[in-house]
This record gives C-alpha cells, structure tokens and sequence, in this order.
DNA sequence: CTGTTAGCGCTTTCAG
DNA sequence: CTGAAAGCGCTAACAG
C-alpha cells in the first residue's frame, strides 16, 4: 500500500485538505473537535507529511547542502558532527556531497542541490577565489569553510596565523633556534598561511635564524622526507614545524630512527591535534572542528531567517596544546 | 532576480515547458533545431532544474536517507566516504542524519526525511530489533548495518567470527599456547560474536587450552585493568585478543610497564584497525568501513532499481594486519 | 472556523 | 514532433 497523503487524511476525518494542513501546522487556527479528528486520523493512517511537497509549495526545504572536499579522517567526522549538531537544534537537515578535486564535478553536486536545500556551505581550500564565484549560484546563500573568498560571501577560517605565532613563541621560549618547516601542498590555503605565520614569527621572535622551508604535502611520507633531505643537506636545526599533524608525525618517526632524540635533541610540533597526536605525544595547534562546524549553520541558518547576508571573514581561534615533543632541550 | 523555471525557459525558446523537458530528459525525442534552442535558452538564462519539483513529479527523489549513530571519529568517516562515493557514481545523494541515542529523536529524524529519500540506511547497534522495526516504515526500502536485523530486512555486517579465526590461528601458528580475551560492552553486538568466536576458535585450534574471557567496555583503561587482574590471580598466558584496539593497546602498555615483552613473552592482537594501530605495531583485524558503506548504497540502489528486496544478512570479510606485537616469542 | 481553489516547478499522457 | 492540460502532495489566499 502507499503512503498515506494528505488527502487520505481529510477523507478520514471528514473534513478538507486545508484543515488537514492547518491542525497540523497551526493548531490554534483549528476548532480543537476537529483538530481531534486529523490527529486520530493521522495515527490510523500512520500519515507522515511529504516534505518534498512540503518544501515545493512553501518554497523552502529547510535543509542545508554540504559540500566538503575529500577530508581525511578526523577532520571530516568533527566537522559533520559539529553542523549535524547545530542542524538538528534548528531543524535543518544536511544534504551532503564530497567534492572530488575535479571542479566539474564539483560544479555537478551543486547543481543536484539546486531546488533540495535552501543554502549551502561549503569547504574548497584548493579551489580559487574565481573557480568558487563560478560555481556557487550567486542566488543561493551560502557560508564557505576555509576556503579563498569569491564574489565576498561569509566565510569563516582557522585562524593560521594566530595559531603558528603562539607556537613558535613557544618554541622560542624553550630555547629553539632554529625552526625548520614542512609546508602543505601547494595552493592549498591553509597551507600557505601557515607558511607565510612561520616565516614571519620565526623573523620576529628568532632573529637572525636561518629559515628554512620544505615541501610537504600532509602525509606522514613527506613527514620522512623531509627529514631526510634535511640530514643529506647537513641542515642545521633543533626544532621542525609541520603544515599538519601527519607530517609532523611522520618526521618524528624519521629522527627517532635515526637516533635523534625528540624533543632532547630535535622539538617537533604540527597543526590540527588529530588523536593521534595526543598518543604520540606530539605538541601541535588544536581547532575545534565541531565548532566550526556548528557556527557555519548557525550563521546560515541566520542569513536565511532574513539577517543581513554578511560579507567578512570570521576568524576561529586554535588553541597551543603543548606536549611532550617539544619538551625540554639537552 | 528570482532563479530561471522551466517556463522562462520555453518562453525565450519559443516552445512548450513540455518541449523543454523532452529537450532536457530525452533529447531524442524532439527535433535538432529545438532542442538546440532550448539548450540556448538553458544556458542564457543559467536555468538549472529544481531537483524538488522533479522528485515529485517523478516520485523518486535520487536520494538516499543515511542515519547513523554520533559514531567515533574514523568509523564515520570511512563510512561515509565509502557511502558518497558509491552514490556519486550511481548519481545519487546523501541526506544525512546522525542519530542521537535517544529513540524518539531517531524516530524524529526519520520522520523528516518522508518524501526526500527513495531508500535508507541506517546503523543501529544500540536498538533492539523492534525499536528499528517500529522506528523504518515498512513501505521504505532500508538497509542495516552492524544492526540487531529488526523486521527481516537486508542488512551488512562485519564477519567477527572470520576475523577472529584468523587471528587465533595467527597466533596458535607462532607457537601461543594460551590466549586470553579480553571482551567488549555487555549487549553489543560484535563484542557478543568476537568472545563466542575466540571460545569456539580457541577450542579448535588451541583444544586443551585454558579459556579466560576478561569483561571489558572497549576503553584503553579496560585494557589494563584486565592486565592487572591477570597478573593478580597468577593466570598464566602468553597472548591477549582484546576485543577492540583501544583495550589492545590499554593491554600492551600495562604488560610494558611490568616489565614484560610484547612480543617476546605476550603476544597482543586487537579488533578494527584504528590508525593507532599501525602506529604502535598492533596485529589487528581490519574492517573496511568504506567498502560496507560503497555495498550498503550500492545493494539499495538495485534494490530501488526493481530489483527483489533481500532479506539476508551480508557478512563483510575483515583481514587480518600482522605486525610487530605478535611477532616471535621469546 | 472551514472548504474551495489556485498554485509551487516539473513530467507525462493524450491529442493534434 | 509538439502543445495543452492534468497531476505529484502540500500550502495559502479567499470566500463563506
């Protein structure tokens, strides 16, 4: 048997569709003998509305659509967690759709979303400002997540910046003096702001130091890379910043082998406090994902109740979670 | 400016909104030169179709319902990506719901998703099998997993008791002699089915073997409490299967701490493949969470596809990862 | 307070 | 091959 529609309903008690509709979504327009029978009609019928229909006829869907960039692990799931969390307290639902690097088919996912969710949020660190303006539909409202700002929409962002500058003050402060870098994949955003914090916090707390910086593009391998391109080269360090956890670990790794001792001889720290971080022990910059997350609903879900759309960048501050990896100097 | 409707389309193109959708859906039925007019218009007026209108045309939305519990970090995420990548291929999308544990709320958020999605896939560990038959409409098609099977449905699980063999005859194969477990939450379902695979595994493979089942709550503190309690009551053993990795680890350091070796004089081998794992040399039996949620999506979409709804339970094979922390005894 | 009716944007017979 | 018109299930004037 079908569902039962609304139709159903009304035959059943007895009275028309609009009475239907109205005890159900505003129960005080409604004589309550009549409400009364809807209800019990409804139950029989074990009725659920058809929120396609629904959404079409008030123009409105109440969902919001996701797009993320393939994330890895941790990431991912927090900043799901935290949108679902939000979400669900307002009564949106998310519609949610991976982006492969591939703009086209980004562009794709988006417009399967047109006429199902009444905004969008979306993260593409690795896309440009103008790829973005191009495949947003300018009509939709829509909140990036750490991405280059097209046509001035909101969009909020870690704020790399901050993070680094507390972390090579901290490095600093325990006697480093010379911090090397191991950067992110090129073009990628974070990447490149985290880069650009290291080199100017190492000019301004480490003057005079060497700075070096190498490639990297997240993964634990580039982590071993880098430190063995470091050792070839005879590079002269005492502590090593990577552009992500990973990295990070996997240049810890790389000198332990060697016979380095970390944090005795080398400090190591990275970004992003992934949970493995805090088994292995390794300092790094936390950001609350979730939170994210739940802020870029929340802002959306605003801008669609009617407040001004909002142009700026709202920055989300990290926090300097301080392990043993960047322990005391020998 | 409002967004463009199949109307302005065939206004500027000078046809019927029914030519403009045979244009659009099935381009072979209308003639070269309008349809490359409509086309024209399509593009001039940036129209896209307005996904809503058309589910409800057509009823059938391209849409799969996704519930899953707040599930830890990995797991999700692996879950899900298996989930869209699967869906994107068969050009279908994710509406997403986590599912709090409360039951109402499930029930909630079930709810919303009438008339969105052609199908479900739900995750339930916690329900018993008549909360999730009361909880998915009996008209919905739906899929299971790692779920009680409620109303007979088709449902995807891990095959623990495969895993589990193949650990214990890992571990009889290097010269272990007496293997405990250590066992997950009371209720659960895959701790029920790893503890009743290591009994019967144990007595197969190991016959005479002294069984020990320690209780345990997949917690790294778990882990060592069992160690704890091993050492107190003199039990004698030389290899730990914890139910889960976490308690696996939680067992290696405490035996490290008492000065015992790993692999030397205990084996320890754990359940899931948690990134931890590789990191700190765990044998351990690995789930790929994205290949269950690739099947879950692809079995429901034939399934929608027409085909015969299957009422059978699939079982995914896990595989065994052998590393460093059951390798050779002392 | 309740029923009738005209849409929301799209698809799909059914004639022409 | 094309257009007119009748829905899909629901809401929202507008009369009564």
């Amino acid at each position: 048997m079908a569902e039962a529609t609304i139709r159903d309903v009304a035959r059943r008690a007895a009275v028309s569709v609009a009475s239907v509709s109205r005890a159900l979504n505003a129960p005080a327009t409604v004589r309550a003998e009549t409400r009364d029978r809807v209800l019990q009609a409804v139950t029989d019928l074990h009725y659920v509305p058809h929120a396609g229909a629904r959404s079409l006829s008030i123009r409105s869907s109440h969902a919001i659509g996701v797009v993320l960039p393939d994330l890895h692990g941790e990431f991912f799931s927090e900043l799901v967690r935290g949108m679902d969390r939000a979400a669900g307290a307002l009564g949106y639902q998310l519609l949610l759709s991976t982006m492969h690097a591939d703009a086209d088919l980004a562009a794709q996912a988006l417009r399967a979303m047109r006429g199902r969710v009444d905004g969008l949020i979306a993260m593409a660190p690795q896309l440009s400002p103008a790829q973005i303006a191009q495949i947003v539909p300018p009509a939709l409202p829509a909140i990036l997540i750490n991405s280059a700002d097209g046509a001035g929409r909101h969009s909020l962002r870690v704020d790399n910046r901050k993070g680094v500058d507390r972390l090579v003050a901290h490095l600093a402060e325990n006697g480093r003096r010379t911090i090397v870098h191991i950067a992110g994949p090129q073009g990628n955003l974070d990447a490149i702001e985290r880069a650009a914090a290291y080199h100017s916090a190492s000019e301004r707390l480490l003057p005079g130091s060497q700075l070096v910086i190498l490639p990297g593009d997240f993964s634990e391998e580039a982590g071993r890379d880098a430190i063995t391109r470091l050792v070839e080269q005879r590079i002269p360090f005492d502590a090593v910043f990577a552009a992500n956890d990973m990295m990070a670990l996997g240049a810890m790794m790389a000198l332990r082998e060697r016979g380095m001792d970390v944090p005795g001889d080398i400090a190591v720290a990275g970004f992003d406090d992934i949970p493995l971080a805090r088994f292995l022990d390794l300092t790094t910059i936390s950001v609350a994902m979730d939170e994210i997350g739940a802020q870029a609903v929340t802002r959306l879900v605003a801008e669609l109740g009617g407040d001004e759309r909002r142009r700026d960048v709202m920055l989300i501050e990290p926090r300097l979670v301080v392990r043993s990896s960047t322990g005391v100097r020998r």
